[in-house]
DNA sequence: TAATCGTGGGT
DNA sequence: TACCCAAGATT
């Protein structure tokens, strides 16, 4: 550990001038618009840069201020956002944007504290904003951050446990500089990404290989601990794409499953793989929707990933006749091409619809 | 608090 | 292939 001001005004020294030489012109970084680095930040939690860059540049086009994405509908919010995922961050930022509007006149607060008090903002994006945007002296501590410490400094701890998160935040305010918080947590950030990565770091170029725990004892592989993940669990799925002429009956998903905002088809979940259709005429319901149309031919499965879910999942095509008087269950209504192509949908829908050429 | 929330890239 | 992981937050 580094013991005395000395070594932690040292380290903070060395840090900034590898940032200064080896960072990479991100665009979020060349702004202090506290709007605009709150977007990148929600955009890259748990996302690569790469994927989240176009994103972020969609989001700035067409909203270009807070007050631009507190008017929008949340269905076109979504709708930016598809294919992303974790479709709640973008719920809790278009909440958010009108909270910030409604009650802060469109201003951002501007302390850590006061900013983890808005959905979607937890202790890493709340000192994150605060020390980019207005220059807090706070650390703020995200994946490349826990794993930069955990191996210069040999802390063993669970970095996703309780005790964990505490030990490496009382490390972590140690180190922050006051001067210069805002490249500090950068700097941190982008040693992570670039420099101290998870797998195979090369450590023989790295500033900090004189000081690093886990280089003198080639514990790179070992750090940081993390608790393992549950088991991926299999689930099946059955859509039923119920198409009347040109149009496409959907309906936006609740609850809390998966996808909850997006819209997809009428569905049954399984236990198992249904490889005829005759079981879905056991159910009076799906009955009376079924026998009002003409299923297609037996669909391939698609197997989705998910980070806890293997989904397995046939699209029965149904053909409704245009004279049909179907009544369509709560929820489901018949939506046009055009209107189809406006809605948010899973990654998985959207490249369905596509390989059937229907977007 | 441990489980859950997507998607895509890398090995 | 199967697994890991990526600027975490929520319940």
């Amino acid at each position: 550990m580094l013991s005395d001001h000395l070594q932690v005004f040292d380290f903070n020294k060395k840090l900034k001038s590898w940032y200064l030489q080896n960072h990479r012109p991100l665009l979020w970084r060349q702004t202090s618009d506290p709007y605009k680095i709150w977007l990148s930040e929600i955009i890259l939690q748990q996302t690569r840069v790469a994927q989240g860059t176009p994103y972020y540049e969609k989001f700035i086009s067409d909203y270009p201020t807070v007050f631009d994405l507190a008017a929008a509908d949340e269905r076109d919010v979504l709708r930016l956002w598809q294919g992303l995922g974790y479709y709640s961050r973008a719920r809790n930022m278009h909440f958010t944007a009108r909270q910030i509007v409604a009650e802060f006149e469109g201003k951002f607060p501007q302390t850590a504290v006061q900013l983890a008090k808005l959905k979607g903002l937890g202790n890493y994006t709340a000192a994150a904003i605060a020390s980019f945007a207005f220059g807090e002296a706070i650390p703020a501590i995200d994946g490349n951050v826990y794993r930069v410490m955990a191996r210069l400094f040999g802390i063993f701890t669970d970095t996703l446990s309780n005790e964990g998160k505490k030990e490496f935040a009382a490390v972590a305010v140690q180190l922050v500089s006051h001067e210069d918080p805002a490249t500090y947590n950068q700097a941190m950030i982008e040693f992570g990404a670039l420099q101290c990565v998870p797998v195979a770091p090369d450590c023989k170029v790295c500033p900090f290989n004189d000081i690093c725990y886990a280089f003198k004892f080639d514990m790179q592989a070992k750090l940081p601990v993390k608790t393992k993940k549950a088991a991926v669990r299999n689930r099946f799925f059955n859509y039923f794409i119920l198409q009347k002429g040109d149009q496409l009956a959907m309906q936006e998903r609740k609850g809390k499953d998966i996808w909850k905002g997006l819209y997809d088809f009428l569905m049954t979940e399984s236990t198992e793989l249904v490889d005829s259709p005759d079981v879905f005429f056991d159910d009076i319901v799906m009955y009376n929707i079924l026998s009002k149309g003409r299923i297609r031919e037996i669909p391939k499965v698609y197997q989705h990933l998910l980070t806890h879910q293997r989904l397995n999942v046939r699209f029965w095509w149904v053909d409704i006749p245009m004279n049909s008087d179907i009544n369509l269950p709560e929820g489901l209504y018949f939506y046009s091409p055009e209107e189809i192509h406006s809605l948010p949908k899973p990654i998985l829908v959207d490249t369905v619809l596509r390989e059937e050429d229907y977007l």
